[in-house]
Formats: structure tokens, sequence, C-alpha cells
DNA sequence: TAGATTGTTAATCGATTAACAATC
DNA sequence: TAGATTGTTAATCGATTAACAATC
């Protein structure tokens, strides 16, 4: 009965880049492909391809390869893609807005129910046919309808209380932009992006590139 | 001579976190911390903390622990924020719009110098100042004006080209928001914020939170 | 001085790579 | 069948944690 299990968050981080090239393949019209053909065009070693996709099973054939449509969709199904997910935007600034704007989540199952903000001047708002609800009505809303994940895009002094009261609504995951550490109850998974850290972890590889000159 | 070095990417990507709970303590007025009183904070270990600053010096005192001041600008020596950068946003739609009114980044001296783009009812508009510009000026921008960085916000056919040439006019880091690996001269450093993978991670934790219970 | 906490070495743990037997 | 390539075990490498001597 035991599921041996507990898969590695940097195997879990690989997989969309592998979900992206397949897919890539599958425009071009490529059936089939190995997991070194894989490893030049991802610049990994296929050794880690293997043992990457095998902590879920066996997809590839001996002597064969990798069936690029049925590698895909097993990857799909393994990062949860094969489900819908219903998603509210917390805070409509700059960023809300750019995110509410996006289309391509939706192809992928990640359908945006509604938009909220506690800012008189947005709420009223329109994007993509969703109006900017007033803040106060976030709780009937997310339990009424089932909203799955929270897209976190408020000022960071506020999203702590916003973040406990999602998740004892019922919320599943939380998408955070920024920069706080959540502490939350296990019920709610939280992604964070750090958009913050990630420019000054581009300062650091400039400095240290002209350095090794 | 021969400075020992290579830094592993893992204990960079924890700098940016120090540092900003180090800023946090500043602004509470906090003067001194020990690394134990950091891990508790910060949910990781002390010995990690001490393994992490000893990798670029002993910032620390036996039997005292860290300055809080001290500590926080040497870690913004090593990332490199001590600097100035100038920046420019290529592709001015969504999310560019969202990244060029950010104001935080200016704070720790990356400057928003250009707006480019190809669209034609973009071109002439203005955000905080800052005019779009035709992608055809785009050259002699960079190069008159020393531009360090580049935002890259377009669509993903688009970056590859642009890249590449940004990266033959001297541009010395990409910041890439576009779901496109890039390869190009080691003399450019890319930092890429794949948010399609982001939010596939944080499907694929909803999914395994769900079947644990 | 005694107590505290760093800096650093050594031990452990985990992740990546190499190798090869299984098998299509 | 012979050739190719997976699945998987074993070897290596790197990163994290533990331990403790140095020292403030």
């Amino acid at each position: 009965m035991a599921e041996e299990r507990k898969i590695s968050m940097a195997v879990i981080r690989r997989l969309p880049r592998y979900y992206r090239y397949l897919g890539e393949l599958l425009e071009k019209g490529v059936d089939k492909i190995s997991s070194s053909q894989l490893s030049e065009r991802m610049n990994v070693t296929a050794s880690q391809i293997r043992q990457d996709l095998n902590n879920f099973g066996g997809f590839g054939q001996q002597g064969y390869g990798y069936n690029v449509d049925y590698l895909h969709k097993e990857i799909s199904k393994i990062l949860g893609l094969d489900q819908n997910y219903k998603m509210i935007i917390v805070g409509v600034g700059n960023l809300g807005q750019a995110l509410a704007n996006y289309n391509s989540f939706e192809k992928r199952g990640f359908k945006l129910e509604g938009l909220f903000d506690v800012n008189p001047r947005l709420i009223g708002m329109s994007i993509r046919g969703l109006e900017v609800q007033d803040i106060d009505k976030m709780e009937i809303f997310v339990k009424e309808n089932n909203i799955d994940i929270a897209i976190l895009t408020l000022p960071r002094i506020r999203v702590k209380p916003v973040a406990e009261n999602l998740a004892s609504w019922g919320i599943k995951g939380l998408w955070n932009f920024s920069a706080v550490d959540l502490k939350l109850p296990e019920t709610v998974q939280v992604e964070n992006v750090h958009l913050s850290h990630s420019l000054m972890t581009l300062a650091y590889k400039i400095k240290d590139s002209k350095e090794e000159q």
C-alpha cells in the first residue's frame, strides 16, 4: 500500500521545461525523441532526463525512445495540468492588471474568475470582461465559486492578513508576487515569485562575470 | 594570486532573502543578530547562514553575532547593489508597462532609461516620464547611453533576434520574461522569469498536497 | 574570566552522472 | 537477430548539517 514517494522540488521544477520542449517538438511534428536527443537540445544530461522521468514511471520504450505526444500528456498529468483551476487576482495594480490581461494561462486550464481591490478608483473597472470588485466581497465569492488559486499582487504590508483569510476560506494555492514569506497551514500551497530577488541575482551575475575576466 | 572561487547559484539565490530580512531588522532598529536568531526567523539552519556568509568572508564577531547594518551593506556589495544599472524595457505590453510603473527597483540603483516597442499604437505613449520609442532606435540608444540591462517582455517568437542584437551591442544583462531559453555569448548574463513554469509548479504542489491526505 | 557565538572542518545527506543489464 | 535506448543500480559529486576549536 505504502506508495514510495516524496519527489524533490529540483525535479518538479524541471518538469515545466520538459513540458515546454516537448510541446515545441509536437508543434514541429516530431513524434519520437530519445533522452540523448532531448538532452542535447535542452543542455542537460540524458541521464538526468531518464532519472527525472522514472520518478513517475516508465514512459519510454527500450531501443526506441519516448513518444513525444504521450510523454507530453503524461507530464501534464503529473503537473496537474489536466485539471481546471479557478483563479482570482487580489490587488489590481500594475502587475495585477498585467496578469489579468494574460490569456495564455487559460489555455492550460487556469481560469480567471474574479478581480479584487480596495481602491475605489479601480472597483468597477473592467478587464477582459471581469469587473474589479471590492475586496469586502471576496469571502463570499471565494466560497461560493470554489476558487482554487489566488494571485497576490498587492502591497507587501497587506499580504499577510489577506493570505490568512484566503487560507481560512479554503483556497488551495497562493501565487505570491510580494516580497513576503507566508507561513500558512499546510492546506494551502504557496508559490513565490520574488521579482526583486531575481533582479538582484542578475546584478550578481553581471558583477561576477566582470570580475572573472 | 589565484582567488579560490566559484560560489554556487544555490548560495547566491539565498542572498537576496538574507538581504531582505536584514533590511527589515534594520527598519525595526535591531542592530545585532546571531546566526541562530536569524535562522529561526527565516526558517533555515544557523549553520547554513554561517556557511553561506563565510563564502565571502567573516562578517561576524565571535561571541557577539553579526552587526545588522554592516552585514546588510556587505551583502548589498556582494550582490552588486552598490552599483547603478541603466535599464531599458523591450516590449511595452501589459507586463512591460507593469514593470515600467514599478518604482521600487530604482531604490536599489536600477534606473529605467528607455522603453521600446514595435507597435505604432504604443510608440509615443508616455510612462512615468519616458516615451515609448520605436525599436529601430534601440541600437543607437543602447550604445550611446551605455545601457546595462534589458528587460525582455516581448512575445516569445521575437525574443531571440532581439536578444542577439542586444548582446552584440554590448548589453551586460538580460532579464527575460519569455518562455525561451537564450543561448548567448558569455559576455551577456541572462536571468529568466518563467511565470508559466511557476504557475505549473503551483499546480503540482496543489495536486500533490491533495494526494497526501 | 566565563559565556556566547563565530568560522571552519568533518560527517551526512541528497542530487547528479556514469554505467550497464534488460528489453524493445 | 543486431542495434538502440531505456530503466535502474552504483559511483561521484556537491550541498547541507553537525560539531567544535578559536576567539571576541
